[in-house]
DNA sequence: CTGGGGATGGGGCCC
DNA sequence: GGGGCCCCATCCCCA
């Protein structure tokens, strides 16, 4: 990591990454998670296909793990390594509104969340099509194992990164301190799952006597659920109880209140008038929240106009949120007799609970340009730029930003044309005109609270009403925009690492902007179809496509194209370049894809035959390695003592090798060490497979999805870091190798 | 199947 | 840090 004595000009960048970095966040506060984590990892986007949402929306720096010989998601892992500080979600799922909310509706993943200390709206995560991989995330059971907190910040539900996650280290879930505190739970999960289940155990001898009377024989087992199982409802659903008691958990009174035992009546409702027992029973086990958040909902604290006012008094919160002992008194509230086991519980009710300071850092509503969002949509101020949409924001006097200035001259009409343009009204998809920041009310700061993804990130430019506020706004932005990145230094300068896949970059800008390739965000779109793209010059290049426009002429024979890229293709047409070449016959190609097609063509042919058991190789390295032990039917000399599966992967291994391109650089290095290479990698893979599965047979727990295991496979042999050729051969391959 | 062109994704570099 | 421009790589479509 980069110390401040290292580069003094990036010392308030360092110090601010290095507040993050050293500290310990299990004591942070929701705000505090919002504004100094400033490394967000967006859900994959799905598009539909076979898989579900749930599914399809694991970031690609996330593992699933799956029960054994099944295709359920029983967890979540990191798949490489994951900076401390790292957002991920929001959590996705249907939204139901107490009056909404189906009344035979499983609950099984229902979260709440709340506004101002009042229950706001569910969301359910039981759908697969209509939820994310979040739902899969287990409860940690101690802070040893906790790696993520869970925060509502805005109207969402984000998971944070308390410390940095190795490669494959299952994801485990705990509220953060401040959630906990208020929810009057232990920040450590594991206390927490303790007494419930201590609880579940000193109800159960009382249950047992109850349900007797109450239920069949054969639903009377009552039984320890594990967490997971409680997380996943894959436990009895249990019997809620339907008796109100406003004692804590913490008391013995809390289960000895109940008439009917409720094992995990995790869901607990709000107290609304229309509040009725089929709520109760309607209740399930799995994983939700009831969240509080000062910023959430229709909080003033979205309105441009509130002042930033000192902290709340305690007593101005225990005046919005009831107290437990009223709810007792009007037969309206909830209080779990028995505490959740599962993951993620909470208790609506927050006797004497006080709202944590949360510093009034959202001040402001800004209107989003950004058909991410509906157009009446507000955000926050500290939107993280790379999360994009600022360019779709509009500055403060209702004008468009100057990125609607053409990419070339010949355009410029069209992109001076203002609102009207693809750019600036991109996001209305029903063409409503979008909201200035002149134009919005107080009342705009509900719609954003109301909506579930009201807490996008943009950057915003600060409004002449709101310079007041812009140290705060500088504050917020300075956080988001340190990265808690482990810095290294390269040739004097430093690097950015993306911990997703490894590249590199001497900027952070363009760190920033490659972080949408894994995130998947697309801020910029295009109003004409609605593509979404991770920079504006590739939406300006897009663009062209609606205009007809080709800006690149071709100086000997006039034809135009709409980029440079094909501009250049074409001009080898006239120099008679054919830079690709097949290295097996004489075909030569102006365009590198043709060369790959043609290639297909040699693929049938396999010159390269093993005497032994006449497998056939393109490649004579391949038929080599093959021969170096890994031929079933040739005299036993396996180097790696392989056993006939393995063996037979191994083979399965050369022969995708065979057909990879670095097969081909391998023939053209004409290297005596080649095969030994090529070998040293495949012992390399066979020995760490045995490894994952050893590693797998003594913890059954953690069961990691074969495919991530293939994936790395793959990886190693066929980009594998083979010192194979020089590196200049990444660009022009074929080109340079003809000799 | 080959060749040509269109479209898109992504990174480097400079301002 | 963000925007703009340029470049390369890649995929897809079609004649």
């Amino acid at each position: 990591m980069l110390s401040t004595e290292e580069s003094p000009q990036k010392a308030d960048h360092v110090t601010v990454k290095m507040d993050v970095q050293d500290e310990d966040l299990s004591n942070w506060i929701e705000a505090e998670f919002e504004e100094k984590c400033t490394y967000i990892v967006k859900d994959h986007p799905w598009e539909g296909g076979n898989l579900t949402q749930a599914k399809a929306s694991l970031p690609r720096n996330l593992l699933f793990i799956y029960a054994p010989n099944s295709t359920e998601v029983i967890g979540v892992s990191s798949r490489d390594y994951i900076p401390k500080g790292t957002r991920f979600g929001p959590l996705v799922g249907e939204r139901y509104t107490a009056e909404t909310v189906p009344k035979d509706a499983s609950r099984k993943y229902f979260w709440r969340v709340y506004s101002e200390g009042e229950f706001h709206h569910f969301l359910d995560g039981l759908n697969e099509d209509k939820s994310n991989w979040m739902r899969y995330v287990n409860p940690a059971r101690s802070t040893r194992d906790q790696n993520l907190a869970a925060c509502q910040n805005g109207m969402s539900i984000f998971f944070y990164t308390l410390r940095p996650i190795p490669p494959e280290q299952e994801l485990l879930v705990w509220y953060c301190s401040e959630f906990a505190q208020r929810l009057r739970y232990s920040s450590c999960g594991g206390v927490t799952m303790h007494r419930l289940e201590q609880s579940q155990m000193d109800v159960k001898q009382q249950a047992t006597e109850t349900i007797h009377t109450q239920e069949s024989p054969g639903k009377r087992e009552f039984r320890q659920h594990s967490i997971s199982e409680i997380l996943k409802g894959t436990c009895k659903e249990p019997r809620r109880s339907q008796t109100i008691c406003p004692q804590s958990l913490d008391s013995p009174l809390s289960i000895k209140c109940s008439q009917e035992p409720n094992f995990f009546p995790h869901v607990v409702y709000p107290l609304h008038p229309l509040a009725n027992h089929s709520y109760w029973r309607a209740s399930s086990n799995a994983s939700a929240f009831s969240l509080s958040s000062p910023i959430s909902g229709s909080s003033p604290g979205c309105s441009p106009s509130l002042p930033s006012s000192p902290t709340p008094a305690p007593q101005e919160h225990k005046h919005s949120i009831p107290d437990s002992s009223d709810l007792y008194k009007q037969g309206l509230g909830h209080y779990p007799c028995r505490t959740p086991s599962n993951h993620l519980y909470r208790n609506p009710v927050y006797p004497g609970y006080v709202l944590p300071h949360y510093p009034k850092v959202f001040p402001h509503t800004y209107t989003l340009y950004n058909n991410m969002q509906p157009p009446h949509l507000s955000c926050t101020p500290e939107m993280l730029p790379s999360e994009g949409g600022q360019g779709f924001l509009s500055p403060p006097t209702g004008l468009y930003k100057d990125f609607l200035l053409p990419p070339t001259n010949t355009c410029k009409n069209f992109w001076l044309s203002g609102p009207t343009s693809a750019f600036s009204s991109a996001t209305a998809p029903d063409d409503k005109p979008p909201h200035t920041p002149d134009s919005r009310s107080p009342t705009t700061g509900s719609a954003v609270s109301a909506n579930p993804v009201s807490t996008k990130r943009t950057s915003v430019l600060p409004t002449a009403s709101n310079t007041g506020d812009a140290l705060t706004i500088s504050k917020m932005k300075r956080g988001y925009k340190t990265l808690p990145y482990p810095l290294k230094k390269q040739n004097g300068k430093i690097k950015y690492d993306c911990n997703i896949c490894g590249k590199t970059f001497s900027q952070l800008s363009n760190l920033k902007v490659h972080l949408r390739v894994h995130s998947g965000e697309r801020p910029f779109k295009c109003q004409a179809c609605s593509k979404g793209f991770t920079q504006l010059a590739h939406l300006q290049k897009h663009f062209l496509v609606h205009t007809g426009e080709k800006p690149h002429e071709c100086k000997v024979c006039h034809k135009r194209f709409s980029s440079t890229s094909n501009l250049k293709t074409h001009l080898r047409l006239h120099s008679g370049e054919k830079p690709y070449r097949c290295k097996l016959c004489p075909a030569k190609f102006t365009q590198f894809i043709h060369l790959k097609l043609h290639k297909r063509q040699h693929a049938r042919v396999r010159p390269h035959e093993c005497p032994h058991c006449r497998r056939c190789y393109i490649h004579l390295c391949s038929l080599r390695v093959h021969l170096k032990g890994y031929c079933p039917a040739a005299p036993p000399s396996s180097p790696a003592g392989l056993s006939l599966d393995e063996m037979s992967r191994v083979n399965e291994e050369i022969e995708q090798f065979d057909l990879s391109d670095s097969a081909d650089r391998l023939e053209e290095a004409n290297r005596a060490d080649v095969s030994s290479l090529v070998e040293m990698e495949i012992h390399s893979m066979i020995w760490k497979e045995r490894e994952l599965r050893s590693c797998s047979s003594k913890d059954g727990s953690k069961r990691l999805h074969s495919a991530s295991y293939e994936a790395s496979v793959i990886k190693l042999c066929h980009r594998s870091p083979l010192p194979l050729l020089p590196i200049e051969f990444k660009q022009e391959p074929l080109k340079l190798m003809d000799h």
